[in-house]
DNA sequence: GTCTATACGGCGATAGAC
DNA sequence: GTCTATCGCCGTATAGAC
């Protein structure tokens, strides 16, 4: 289930390259315009070579979601290993960042119904939950991660999913409240990791009056 | 486009019918595994008999979130009536409830790409919006929503999309976090509209300690 | 290992017969 | 209102050329 079916070299340039024009497939036409058939006209090839790399399309989106998936948690590790002091702020933003989340999003509804992308997606949200969370550790070692009873589990499950869900929903058309919710949280970014200045301890969501440490 | 095509009678009782299958077949197999031929079959009937209800499968769609939608607005426009004291519980255990949401999120992915689809969406969660705003006024009429300066439309925001998703995640099989962000908010709940007892002033998102009014 | 050509059944959609 | 016939596109399997 882990190991979809290839046939060309790993190495194969042609590979990689059918692959970029399957993000720019997905990207202009969404996963169900991505057909043997499109992606030979946009590759300049043939119906046939795209499947002798890729068996069935099931491949084809395992090897596009992996691909892309183990750049973006490179990107993510390198984020926050130069701005360790700011995991929170890195991560906020990371999840903002449309690059992740345009294709994300076509991967999420991919994987409603193709259980082979549901594996895909576990596999790397498992991953990069398990680097943002040292992150967290590292940043709030021995401490409460808040003034009140918000779990750094809770704290990063609303950190990286409200971005998440805005983008769906931008997906579909739909922008309301979304202002509001983006700076009620950068103003919690702004409380708790000062863009210039050393973090604080972290504050309630919204909450910004000082307490005594 | 906020006209589909209708051929037979709008109180048709066929029509109804495979309507009913249509929601069926979505929950069983996914929006991609309705088919005319796939839907004829669940209905006993012919395929050709489908499309004369439904010209294209667009016009199906749009009929099937049509109706669906009305009926959720119209159970929402209930319990706000009913407990028009606790609007937040109701919108949230509204939000969580699975009828809701299974749906929902079939929908949610079909209009990804679907202008059709995206357009309904668009209607319907304004009419639910309007009416979700207008029972917070009542609720919270002259005071400020928060001890801090989360707006009313941000609150409304995180207490309808959480739920949404944690649905969106459970599809493709995820359920991390899901636990301690969901007793977060009813603790929350619990302090703001006491399930036994009169609503107080809402506090901060996790916060409970007692502020003087 | 790379790539092409071809064939098959299922699909949405249309036109039109009853 | 109901149903059949047909068309063009789809995923996929296979056989074989270089």
């Amino acid at each position: 289930m882990a190991s979809p079916r290839r046939v060309g070299a790993a190495t194969s340039k042609t590979r990689d390259f059918l692959l970029d024009c399957v993000e720019k497939l997905m990207l202009e036409t969404g996963y169900a315009g991505v057909t043997y058939r499109a992606l030979a006209a946009k590759a300049d090839g043939t119906p046939g070579l795209v499947q002798y790399y890729f068996p069935t399309l099931d491949d084809l989106f395992v090897a596009a979601i992996r691909r892309r998936s183990q750049q973006n948690l490179q990107r993510l590790a390198e984020a926050l290993d130069t701005r360790s002091d700011q995991p929170l702020r890195v991560l906020w933003e990371y999840s903002r960042e449309e690059s992740t989340s345009a294709l994300t999003t076509e991967f999420l509804a991919l994987g409603n119904h193709r259980k082979s992308i549901r594996s895909e997606i576990a596999e790397v949200t498992g991953q990069v939950r398990r680097l943002q969370l040292a992150a967290l550790d590292r940043r709030f070692a021995g401490r409460k991660v808040d003034s009140v009873d918000l779990s750094p589990e809770a704290l990063l499950y609303l950190l990286t999913g409200i971005p998440k869900l805005i983008r769906l929903e931008e997906g579909v058309g739909l922008a309301t409240a979304h202002g509001e919710v983006i700076e009620a949280f950068e103003k919690y970014l702004e409380a708790t990791e000062p863009s210039n200045g050393s973090p604080e301890r972290p504050k309630s969501l919204a909450q910004r009056k000082k307490k005594p440490a």
